[in-house]
DNA sequence: GTAAAAATAGCACGACCGTTCGATTTCATC
DNA sequence: GATGAAATCGAACGGTCGTGCTATTTTTAC
């Protein structure tokens, strides 16, 4: 966490002052989160993670209650940063083609570029799809609200007039998916150097085959702003 | 092991007779690979496996001598059964599109449509990509190895004027393995009914970018046999 | 400063893990 | 059927896991 929760906050409102403990708790998130990224959710030990922060297994257990609870909680987390730095940054940017694509472009540098790579968003995917419960759920409804995300930002650009008006939010939305899933793939586990290219090139064609055909035939191009020179 | 590795083959040339254990051995490995497509390498116990078997723990152990080289023969196994049931029934099928796509209706429901479904190709980069040692090397080696299979089928197409001479196939298969990975990310973990046909339509989408210009402008759609026609 | 409350430590439990080893059973061969 | 080898078992070891208890320390509130 680098920006704390603000102890203090809640101090108003009732008796529940919210006290030092939610502080390491959130300590604890954080270290926890760096350490799913890496060796998964279901890799994630108490004792490991006790190791990491220097405080007893039990010290740690009793902020959660149970390793699930444990998960869920690193999963909101990762939930609340990728808004932050994939969703957020992008809505800066002006409605249809260029936001699409600015969404995209983080997504991209958060799934394998950063340093801590690994995303449990993918990593949790294989090891929750046959085991259903609470944090398969938490997770599921994250990657659920992103999609969503992004077929709205496909669904703008439709109405921006960037793309047919007949293209298929959820199709498109799949296939650009698929680009980060196979750049997770090929870039993590191969070791692949070219992934990433390949996943820009990908994109640029898949814009291209929804793009209305009043543009040039091969729009491929990178064009962030030529639209409005 | 349907078939079983008919242990009298072997009686000739010198002493070791291959005996009764090597048919267990296969019928322990083809347990495992059940097991291993539903819970992912890592998740494999050989006490779940003794279980199954209706066998010691310490049974089934001397078998491989390490948990590493059960896991080890468990990918063996399934790069086995892989090639038999998607590289080679592609084969006949002519050279060049007609192959290609083949080859990829073959592994969409190898990875997604059976029953006992779950890829270890899949599950098993998200829990290798950070553990080196021979069962990621063996994972890799495994897909690298179909991965390029696919790499010469897109080859092919070229060749048979199929798809446009500059057509890169490590582009163009990067494209293709992102739809199997999203398919069954969607599919698998998503339990989103509709991601078969999305795949589908995707990689028509592909084709037609791909296509050679001197075919329509949208042949994306399918056209198993209508070439001749 | 003191007392209540919250946070943390220490310890132990039962369960499962991979692995070892010696005993025992099953098999292949003469 | 006897014999040696191969396959399998049973029990145990050290380890880690999540979790539940009871102290003990630290923080908070007056």
């Amino acid at each position: 966490m680098s920006v704390s929760p603000s102890p203090r906050r809640l101090a108003r409102q009732d008796s529940k002052p919210l006290q030092k403990g939610q502080q390491t708790k959130a300590a604890i998130v954080d270290a926890a989160l760096g350490l799913a990224t890496q060796i998964g959710l279901e890799g994630l030990s108490i004792g490991a993670l006790a190791e990491v922060m220097q405080m007893s297994k039990s010290g740690v257990f009793a902020h959660f209650g149970s390793r699930e609870e444990l998960q869920i909680s690193v999963v909101r987390e990762y939930h609340t940063r990728f808004e932050e730095e994939v969703f957020y940054p992008a809505m800066s940017f002006p409605r249809g083609l260029p936001r699409l694509r600015a969404l995209f472009d983080n997504w991209m540098k958060r799934t394998s570029v950063e340093i801590d790579s690994g995303c449990i968003y993918i990593s949790g995917a294989v090891e929750f799809d046959d085991r259903p419960g609470p944090v398969r759920d938490a997770l599921a409804g994250s990657v659920n609200t992103w999609l969503s995300a992004m077929h709205r930002a496909i669904d703008i650009a439709v109405e921006e007039g960037h793309l047919r008006p007949d293209t298929d939010a959820a199709q498109m939305g799949f296939e650009i998916h698929a680009l980060i899933l196979a750049l997770h793939y090929e870039a993590r586990f191969l070791r692949s150097p070219q992934s990433l290219k390949r996943a820009v090139v990908a994109f640029d064609g898949i814009v291209s085959r929804y793009s209305p055909p009043s543009q040039a035939d091969q729009p491929s191009v990178r064009r962030r702003s030529s639209k409005t020179a």
